[in-house]
DNA sequence: TCAAAAGTTTCTTAAATCGGAACAAATTGA
DNA sequence: TCAATTTGTTCCGATTTAAGAAACTTTTGA
């Protein structure tokens, strides 16, 4: 089976409304890929293996493959034949995970929040006009919906993402409409501008949101921003929910949940502000 | 002042001396290292620190930044101002430690360790405030605890977890116990974080750490971290530990098998350190 | 032994990088 | 409040690098 090789392709362009998405493929983002593929394999591999599973060709590779070497990333073993990774690689990927004190600060309050509440929690924040995924802890029921860290979700049919909407002034949220029709998921789902104008102002006031299968049919979500206490405007970028299904997770059950969640997106607050003060340590 | 040199290849072949020189700096080359000087990094930093940090001119680290972005690897806040480590390269990191290729080769030393010390033992690194299990080898003694491969345990009441603990500096520990407060498993769980600091620095002292029923009723455990032979600093992410059931591993019988164990550290260190040149696995 | 397959080099074209300079936006200071 | 300053971003021509078809070399297999 052929994965192909799927360029990520995220915009980073949130302001200018102009040239919106298409990312270029540049050779360093294509050569980030490959690593990524590699990374995934569990076995040395051939030349002849990335060709049939990139379907790229071969001097390409074999050009990347050189410099993946020659970087220390990737060792060939004596004949020649087989890649794999080196030790410069492993001792990248151990500092990535051993320098991430703030992520795993946060992942500790989502951990504790899961344990308390007994529903799967993530931790949001706003790109693109899009929910972006920063985390998630799965709880152990074993009826849950599968939705994973880093994926994206629309805004306008989502509880943190409504908060976010919340945030912006009517002129920033009416050029998110003039972008085009929002995109109906259940019947749930506001698609209607006007209503949806309506929901963000209760969001606004009420301070937190509620999504009642406006997304996935079954599921509800409730969710509350994470305070900024950064400068003048108390704008933020970050949001914690909780989402479970219906079945077992009512809409009284949600708002006897929201003291945890506030709770916890205080002591995200927290963490945000420390790490902001932080310089380097040295041990 | 970038020392992205490296020591020219070993020269393994005799036949012809090769154009000698040191590795060529493709673009490439310069934005791995630029990878692997953000990844030591653990606090979200700014384009201004990094020109302060390599000396390179401004626009070629923003255009290396936004490459990094758009693959993933790199998240900023809406702020613009500060990159962080992102979701797609903690993904590629935890893939390289979990399927990286020399895992034949690190699981033979566990199974050697598993033969002579009579009980089962594991390998482990730390991800997102949790120790994670890279690999696992059972023993053959019926009565055993049954903990797979890929799982993730709380850091404070585990053996590995405590010598993970104890290589981060009090700033670093500090953020995660803000978090929130540390969950209680048994009685003998350490949750008071005063008690907890003077553990640590226990562990850090003698060079091992023990789990005495913390975690699980009836689990001893003793652990020691896979020295990293890396010239920077001696901070690891990999650590090695065995389990038993308390009723016949007892403290004394775990203090006599920790030759064994450092042992067995010495011999991940090599191969963590140099290609596994083994004979072929096929798949 | 030869044929097939995998790895490597060559080389021209097309595309990306480089980075000084200019510009824009945010922050600071008074 | 407005200038001074710092930081982030864009422009663009000279230079470097990647792309990949084709040819070539080495290894494998029977």
């Amino acid at each position: 089976m052929t994965s192909a090789l799927r360029s990520p392709s995220t915009p980073s362009i949130h302001e200018r409304p102009d040239h919106e998405g298409s990312l270029k493929e540049t050779p360093i983002v294509r050569l980030l890929a490959l690593l990524e593929l590699i990374a995934r394999k569990d076995a040395p591999f051939t030349l002849q293996n990335l060709v049939q599973d990139t379907g790229w060709p071969k001097p390409s590779l074999h050009r990347m493959l050189a410099q993946l070497e020659a970087s220390g990333l990737l060792q060939r073993d004596l004949k020649g034949r087989h890649y794999s990774t080196g030790q410069r690689l492993t001792q990248l990927a151990e500092n990535v995970l051993l320098n991430s004190t703030t992520r795993a600060a946060r992942h500790r309050v989502l951990r504790l929040l899961v344990d308390q509440a007994g529903e799967s929690c993530n931790l949001t924040s706003f790109s693109a006009g899009e929910v972006l995924y920063l985390d998630r802890v799965e709880t152990a029921a074993p009826l849950r919906f599968y939705l994973h860290s880093g994926s994206r979700v629309p805004a306008h049919c989502s509880a943190t993402g409504k908060l976010f909407l919340s945030q912006m002034t009517p002129g920033q949220r009416q050029k998110l409409w003039d972008a085009g029709p929002l995109e109906r998921f259940t019947d749930r789902t506001l698609v209607d501008t006007a209503t949806l104008e309506e929901e963000i102002t209760k969001v606004r006031t009420q301070g937190f949101a509620i999504d009642n299968e406006e997304f996935l049919p079954g599921l509800l979500c409730i969710g509350v921003l994470v305070p900024s206490l950064d400068g003048r405007d108390n704008k933020t970028n970050m949001g914690i929910a909780l989402q479970a299904p219906k079945v077992r997770f009512s809409l009284e059950r949600a708002m006897q949940c929201l003291p945890l969640l506030q709770q916890a997106a205080q002591a995200l607050s927290r963490i945000n502000q420390s790490a902001s003060n932080d310089e380097d340590e040295l041990s």
